[in-house]
This record gives C-alpha cells, structure tokens and sequence, in this order.
RNA sequence: GGGCAAAGUCGU
C-alpha cells in the first residue's frame, strides 16, 4: 500500500491525476488493498493542484463510505486547495465543518486559510484569524510561516506598516523571523521605493543571523530598477557576489 | 523515527 501511494504522489506531481485515480482503482479492485486516509490525501492534493476541485470533494465522500475516516491533513489540504482557488467561502465553510467530524483545525489549517483571505483582499479577517489563532495557543498558536505569510499579504495590499507590526509582534511572541519573513517585507518596501527602510532590514536580518539570498537580493533589485535607480541596482547586484549568491 | 498538508523575488 505505501508502494502504490508512492507512485500515486509521482503520478499527481507530474498532473497525471487521471492515471493516479486509474492508480487507486487498481490497488482496490485488482489487488484487495485498502487505501488509507494517506492514499487518499495524495490523491485529494494531486486533484486540488489541478484544480479539480469538484473530484477531491467527492473523493473525500468515497473515501468515508470506504469506512476511510478524513484527517486534519486531509481537510487542510481541501481548505488551501479552496483558499487557492480563490474560494474562501467555501474555505470557511469547510472549516466549521471539521468539528463534526471530531476534527480539529491547527496552526498549518489556519494558515492555509490566511493564505486565502489575502489573496481576495480580506486582510482584516485574515488579521482577525491570526488574532484568534494568537488566543488559542497550542496546536493552533501561529508560527513563522504564518507569520511570513501574513506579512506578504500585507504587503501586498500596501499595507507594509502593518507588517511592519506583525514583525514586531512575532519578535515579541518568541517567533524568530527568518529569511522569507524578512524577503517578504523587503520586497513590499521595495516595491513602495522605501529602500531605506528596506536597507535596515537586511542589515536587522543579517545581525539575526539570516542571510540575505538570491531570492532577497532580486526583490530589492527589481524595485530599485522599477524606480528608475540602476546605480544602486548595480551596486546592489555588487552586494549579491560579495555575500555569496551568485546573480541569475 | 514509516507514504500525505501551509510562507518570500523576477522570469508572459
């Protein structure tokens, strides 16, 4: 069984979802194999990439008559295949439906669906969600994931003062930014022309012991040269050699 | 300690 659902999951890495469903069929009907609530979650993730939503819906009603019972993974992976499709009513909705299932969400859960009410704008509620996940602690307490995502979103929406804020409340909530925390906010800086403000940064993340990457370098780039400012572009492509990425 | 879930830049 963890044969067939390691070749299920290559199948849905490379979108061959029709072949991994063909997959699931053998192993049941041919083989007398009972998949698991993993070979399930494969399939649902490999369905929801590929934007079949509909198929990983209705899989998740196969797999309970099969006597399969869902797990948080598998109602994570639905809520960020939801919130990735832009659909984060559905996300929402899917979330109060856990607990009939004696099923609860965590920190990964929330994130997820973070991720989703930023991508439609809704950064209240999305701050409304970190709030509230700040309050449950535990299994749900935001982490540094969280954190950075939510920091993006921001951004995103112009509102960099905000994430500017997050930052301080994770540092004071004990979570330690790292690189794609600082890289996020960087670029939402940069892209504003606040280059100064993105420069302290950098240096705060480099004395935290985060060093700056390829990644970093060309958010910074790419607003310096959006502003017209291809000197400091080049010194910064200069700044790139001498701490060790190399410029693609 | 097994196979499954979440975050950053540019590249049409």
């Amino acid at each position: 069984i963890i044969f067939y659902t390691k070749r299920i999951h290559t199948l849905c890495n490379n979108g061959q979802t029709e072949k991994a469903l063909k997959m699931l069929r053998l192993m049941e009907d041919t083989n007398n194999l009972v998949p698991d609530a993993v070979t399930y979650n494969t399939l649902i993730k490999g369905l929801c990439n590929s934007g079949q939503l509909e198929l990983a819906l209705q899989l998740v009603h196969q797999m309970q008559a099969k006597g399969c019972s869902p797990n948080v993974i598998t109602f994570t992976t639905l809520i960020h295949g939801l919130s990735t499709a832009g659909k984060v009513d559905s996300a929402l909705q899917l979330l109060g439906h856990m607990g009939r299932y004696g099923i609860l969400p965590n920190t990964i859960t929330y994130t997820a669906l973070i991720q989703g009410l930023c991508s439609v704008g809704e950064l209240d509620k999305a701050l409304e969600v970190l709030s509230h996940m700040t309050a449950l602690g535990g299994d749900c307490a935001p982490n540094v994931v969280t954190y950075s995502q939510i920091i993006h979103g921001l951004c995103k929406g112009g509102l960099c003062d905000v994430g500017f804020e997050i930052l301080h409340e994770m540092r004071l909530r004990g979570c330690r930014a790292n690189r794609v925390t600082y890289t996020a906010l960087i670029h939402g800086l940069s892209q504003v022309g606040d280059f100064s403000r993105a420069c302290v940064l950098i240096n705060q993340m480099v004395a935290m012991g985060s060093q700056p990457d390829k990644i970093t370098f060309n958010a910074i780039i790419d607003g310096l040269v959006k502003a017209g400012d291809v000197d400091h572009a080049r010194d910064m492509v200069g700044a790139m050699w001498a701490s060790g990425a190399a410029p693609d």
